[in-house]
DNA sequence: ATCGACTCTCGCGTCGATGTGAAGCTACAG
DNA sequence: CTGTAGCTTCACATCGACGCGAGAGTCGAT
C-alpha cells in the first residue's frame, strides 16, 4: 500500500511515516515512481513504534527493538548484550514513569471528587 | 529559604524554580535584595508542581489546579465548572496513558524474558 | 489529454521545559 | 576590605517528533 493508506489506517500522518522511514524505523520498498510501497506488516510495526514513542523512548533505541519482533528473536541476545542492559533500563524507567502517573491520577481524583462546600 | 536552598532541598535546577515563578506557579516574595524567599510550603508544591508535568499537564493548567489544594478547595468548583472539565479530561487521559505505558511495559518485558535459543 | 488526488523531496517552523552563559549585585567569612 | 559563593536579569540555544508549504512528478479515471 502506499502512505496515504497506511496513513489513514494507521492514524498516523504521512509526515511522520517519512521521518520514521528517515530514522529507519521503517524500510518501505520503493515503486519505479519513487512511491513508496509499504506492506501489511508495516501497519503493526507502526502501531509497536507508536506504542514505545508513547512510552518515553527514542527513535534510536526503538530501531533497535523492531527488529527483535518481526523475525525470531535471536537478534536480540545474539547481537548485543548491552541492548538488554539498555531494555531493562527502559523497562525499569516505565515502570517508575507508571508509578507518577498513579499517583497525579490519584492527586487529580481527589481534586475532582472533593464535595462543594455547601452553603450553610 | 533562598533559591539555592529550595533546588537542593527539591532536586530541582534553579532555573526550573525560576521558570515556575515566571510560569505564576510559585510566587516567592522578594527581599530587599531582590533575593527570592521561598517558604516550606513552597517544597510542597513544587513536589506537586513535577508531578503533574511528570504526568503531561502544562504549567497553565498545573496554575489553576494548584490554588486548589492549598487552603481549603472552595476555589475550585467554585470559581470554575469548566476547570473541573479540564481536570477530567487530564483524569483520562492520563489513565489512558497508564494503560499505554503498561502495554509497553508487557512488550519490553516480553523481549527481555524471550530466551536465547540454545545451540543445538 | 487532462484533471484531481496523491506522492515526492527539501527545508524551515514549532512547542515547552529547561540549559547555558554573560554581566553585575549581595551576603557573609576572614 | 577582599574574596568567593550565591543571587539577579536577559536572552539565545537545545532537543525530538513532527507540522507545513513550495515546487514538481505520478496515478487513475473520464
Amino acid at each position: 500500500m502506499r502512505i496515504g493508506e497506511l496513513s489513514r489506517r494507521s492514524g498516523v500522518s504521512s509526515r511522520a511515516l517519512r521521518y520514521y522511514e528517515e530514522q529507519r524505523l521503517l524500510r518501505p520498498v520503493r515503486r519505479p515512481s519513487g512511491y513508496r510501497e509499504f506492506s501489511e506488516d508495516d501497519l503493526d510495526s507502526v502501531r509497536r513504534i507508536r506504542l514505545l514513542l508513547a512510552a518515553g523512548l527514542g527513535t534510536a533505541m526503538i530501531a533497535e527493538i523492531l527488529p527483535c519482533m518481526v523475525e525470531g528473536n535471536e537478534g536480540l541476545a545474539a547481537g548485543c548484550p548491552e541492548l538488554l542492559d539498555a531494555l531493562g533500563g527502559e523497562h525499569d524507567r516505565i515502570a517508575a514513569s507508571i508509578a507518577e502517573l498513579e499517583s497525579a491520577r490519584t492527586l487529580l481524583a481527589r481534586i475532582i471528587a472533593t464535595p462543594v462546600p455547601t452553603p450553610g
